[in-house]
DNA sequence: AATCTCACG
DNA sequence: ACGTACGTGAGATTA
């Protein structure tokens, strides 16, 4: 039996486009061309050849109007228009196809559906041949038969449906589809059915009756009002009927020797993906070793002759007197510990390699007033703190300036520069990858100095556009006063890194082992076998089919048991084995992640040194990764137990310093929300005050629910706030968290209106601003989707807010800084937790400290709103908080 | 490489 | 009728 594909081409596009419209990211090629939809198209067409692995493949497309526009003209009246990005991609999809030695047809007056239709008939007629349908529409699972099957694609992942499983589904066969459409309608089509006859009545029906015929000859033998709606329906019923009809004869060749798969033709392939700049994806293509020469020959940029600046002399000979690009090239992405290979040195008058020892001979060689450009400074400034080596003058960050301007970046400079219209290698390309089994490579030195070269010339020659796309952008001062000083501070505190008591880590990891051991050999014991607790695949069958645990949500159909902690919590009151698990996974989480893991990041000198990436949220919250210490456990006391392990330098205490309710009052004076201002000013407890408010009750009438009712409402404004986000938190239902809202915005006047101008002038511009001019595009706004858009206007509500707190406390990090530094403070600055600054004081300096961080932090923007910070003091990070 | 789960603000 | 809170990172399993 031959294997044949049908691909309802149509859908899989569309499908392609919306799911990257959702992700935001907006991908189009240098020239402006859109390509987001073809990105996904691509990937799942080499998904499904490697699935399927056929024999014969055909792609059908729509082509303009169809013989249904023509007989009903509101035929999918309920779509809206395609948008043009999508519609400027179909001819390059088509294209694609053949490419890749597939075969698309499309034809006059019929649809992809209806091309699809007729092929499968034609495999139906021939014993020889058996095909698959792929899609996510629904409406073609009607063709399913003995020879047929669908995969119907998900959100994640497919079902393959074939006559048993349908039958098992909807309880009739497939063909009865039609019938079931021709009754219930539907809405996605423009199809109709029969007024007041939804799914279930629908299926029901047709057990009985097996089709729309029958069930119109038997019309008096059903009762009461459904009898009357059908009757009245009837018309419409046999309308939708045509319409839901899939047209199997198409008048097309469907000789099937004409569509069997060729495989990829590498070079037009390449050629179209080169078009299109998807470099990862020509990577990943497999060619014949024959073609390699021929592909080798890519566009690269023009090698540069390199001076190689190999001692002290040579060094000293350069003369860099003018304002140059330097790039550093480490090998791996950890500044702290891994290998500094060496700068690429760029201007009009120099193209040279400076190996990162080499600089030792001179460690103020940078230390000059030249401006300087480069990519990702923090990662020269931490190097240099470790080696001792100074550097000075304006330096011009550019990943901080494209981070700005809402580019696309990633920490390899190439991946920036091969959208402007540069051919850099990318670092992968250069050094590998590293992961459990490889580890990167370190090229000759000279490959890796036309590299560095290569990306310093980029930051030269781009830096003037990028400062005047700032400034156009009036980023500009955000820019120099905010982010670039801000460089420096982080790049300190990375340096000096945070002390940890090992010891203490390692007794405590030990004891969780062992709770880790009973608690499994509990679980195992109650379940009656063993397995992998750690598998959510694993835990869900023992749970939900072996002990025969009823699983307390609908399963989505296709997918497995979801055992998250919602779920399980839900369980754990009746099933002690449940509570089992849910202990488990809080001791393993703190195991792992914790205990082992921050064990695993101290580095000799004994403290851990996280990094900041400074460039990536897209509010402008910093992160933390290797390790993340954002994220240390405090809600809970027994993972709060592992900030015991955070302690000071000897001679020192830790303060930790955090802004009460940051977010809130931001809030607060952006809506000019009166009320809640003079909550605030009262300097009350405002999640008490709100519940006052809201529920028209004295403080001593406040109950603790009250008090949390009101707590997550005020969260919820935050994040742009849904009556079913509210009730999903609250555990209540929708109707009342809808009241709860009502209640809350009547109390505050202003807040409503404000929401509704924000989300308005959002959608007018496609972005928000935060205080300090950061600006964020949402191209999540213009989705025609609504859940997407919906999303869109939670962003647009939620950045403004989060965004303009990160950028107060940037601020007050700057000054904090430069006071310490202005006093010659020894005491150090040594975490950021968005609301929370971390101190390692000297003992000495505690009164002065204190002073000046309150100071700074209480003070560095005025709001209409008091902030107040909350200091406190430990001998390690448990007690100071 | 993607998914699930869970830690934080 | 949709199927949702905003912003992150890490570890283990699965594929």
């Amino acid at each position: 039996m031959k294997k044949v594909i049908l691909i309802d081409g149509n859908n899989i596009l569309f499908r392609s486009y919306y799911a990257t419209a959702y992700s935001g990211s907006n991908l189009k090629n240098s020239k402006g061309f859109p390509t987001n939809a073809l990105y996904g198209f691509i990937n799942m067409l080499n998904k499904i050849l490697n699935e399927e692995k056929p024999e014969y493949v055909m792609i059908a497309f729509d082509k303009g109007k169809t013989f249904r526009h023509e007989k009903y003209p509101d035929y999918k009246g309920g779509r809206g228009a395609t948008p043009e990005e999508l519609l400027l991609q179909f001819p390059v999809a088509k294209q694609l196809t053949e490419a890749m030695g597939m075969t698309y047809v499309e034809t006059d007056l019929y649809e992809a559906d209806d091309i699809i239709g007729t092929y499968a008939k034609r495999i139906e007629e021939d014993d020889q041949f058996i095909g698959t349908i792929i899609s996510s529409d629904k409406d073609l699972l009607q063709l399913i038969s003995d020879e047929i099957d669908v995969k119907l694609l998900k959100q994640v992942g497919f079902v393959r449906m074939n006559v048993a499983s349908f039958r098992e589904t909807y309880g009739v066969d497939p063909i009865r589809m039609i019938d079931l459409k021709a009754l219930m309608g539907d809405s996605s089509d423009n199809i109709p059915g029969v007024k007041g006859i939804g799914e279930k009545t629908a299926i029901s029906l047709l057990k009985t009756y097996d089709n729309v015929d029958n069930l119109y000859d038997h019309i008096d033998e059903i009762k009461g009002k459904v009898q009357e709606k059908l009757i009245l329906g009837k018309d419409s019923c046999y309308m939708s009927k045509d319409l839901a009809t899939i047209y199997r004869e198409v008048p097309i060749d469907t000789d099937l020797e004409k569509i069997a798969y060729r495989g990829i033709d590498p070079l037009k392939y390449i050629a179209l993906l080169e078009d299109l700049e998807f470099y990862s994806l020509i990577k990943k293509i497999d060619i014949p070793k024959d073609l390699i020469q021929e592909e080798e020959k890519k566009p690269e940029e023009d090698s540069l002759s390199v001076q190689m600046i190999n001692d002290k002399k040579a060094l000293e000979a350069l003369k860099l007197d003018e304002p140059f690009a330097f790039y550093l090239e480490i090998l791996g992405n950890n500044y702290h510990r891994d290998k500094k290979l060496g700068f690429g040195i760029y201007n009009s008058k120099v193209q040279a390699f400076i190996p990162f020892s080499v600089l030792a001979s001179c460690p103020h060689f940078f230390d000059t007033a030249v401006d300087k450009y480069t990519y990702d400074l923090k990662k020269i400034l931490v190097p240099f703190l470790y080696a001792n080596y100074t550097i000075n003058g304006n330096v011009f960050d550019t990943m901080i300036a494209a981070y700005l301007l809402n580019k696309n970046i990633k920490d390899d400079v190439s991946y920036l520069a091969n959208q402007m219209h540069y051919s850099i290698p990318f670092y992968e390309e250069v050094f590998g990858t590293s992961n459990v089994n490889s580890r990167l490579k370190e090229p000759e030195l000279e490959v890796v100095a036309q590299l560095a070269v290569q990306k310093a010339k980029f930051i030269y020659e781009t830096h003037d556009s990028f400062v005047e796309e700032l400034k156009q952008e009036e980023a500009y001062p955000l820019f120099e006063k905010i982010e670039m000083p801000l460089t420096y501070v982080l790049a300190d505190m990375e340096y000096t890194g945070i002390l940890v008591d090992q010891p203490y880590l390692k007794t405590m990891s030990e004891e969780l082992k062992q709770q880790m051991d009973a608690i499994e050999k509990e679980i195992f014991t109650l379940a009656g076998s063993e397995f992998n607790l750690m598998s959510p695949k694993q835990l869900g069958d023992v749970l939900f089919d072996q002990l025969k645990i009823p699983y307390p949500k609908k399963i989505n159909q296709g997918q497995r048991y979801l055992t998250n902690k919602e779920i399980l919590e839900k369980l754990a009151p009746s099933y002690p084995i449940v509570q089992k698990v849910l202990e488990y996974r809080t001791v393993s989480k703190l195991y792992t992640t914790y205990a082992i893991g921050l064990m695993n990041e101290i580095h000799a000198d004994g403290r851990i040194h996280t990094i900041y990436t400074q460039t990536l949220t897209r509010t402008g919250r910093l992160s933390s990764i290797n390790p993340n210490l954002q994220n240390i456990p405090v809600r809970l006391e027994y993972g709060r137990l592992i900030r015991k392990a955070f302690i000071p330098s000897p001679g020192c205490f830790l303060l930790s310093s955090d802004y009460s309710q940051i977010e809130l009052r931001m809030f607060a004076h952006m809506a000019h929300a009166t009320n809640l201002i003079e909550a605030f000013r009262e300097g009350k407890d405002i999640h008490m005050k709100t519940a006052m408010d809201i529920f028209h009750v004295r403080e001593d009438q406040v109950t603790k629910d009250m008090r949390r009712s009101a707590k997550a409402v005020n969260f919820g404004i935050l994040y742009g706030i849904s009556s079913f986000g509210l009730s999903e938190d609250l555990g209540i239902d929708i109707a009342s968290a809808k009241n709860f809202i009502n209640d809350y915005l009547n109390t505050y006047p202003g807040i409503r209106e404000y929401m509704n101008e924000v989300i308005e002038k959002a959608h007018k511009l496609g972005y928000v601003k935060t205080i300090m001019n950061r600006k964020r595009t949402i191209e999540e706004l213009h989705n025609k989707n609504y859940m997407i858009r919906s999303q869109g206007e939670r962003m647009a509500l939620n950045t403004p807010v989060q965004g303009s707190a990160a950028d107060l406390l940037k601020k007050a990090m700057i000054e904090i800084f430069d006071a310490f530094n202005e006093k010659g403070l020894k005491s150090k600055m040594l975490l950021q937790v968005h609301d929370e600054l971390v101190f390692d004081v000297v003992q000495e300096e505690a009164d002065v400290v204190k002073q000046i961080v309150q100071d700074i932090m209480e003070n560095t923007y005025q709001l209409d709103v008091p902030l107040k910070v909350d200091i406190e003091t430990g001998s390690n990070w448990y007690e100071a908080k």
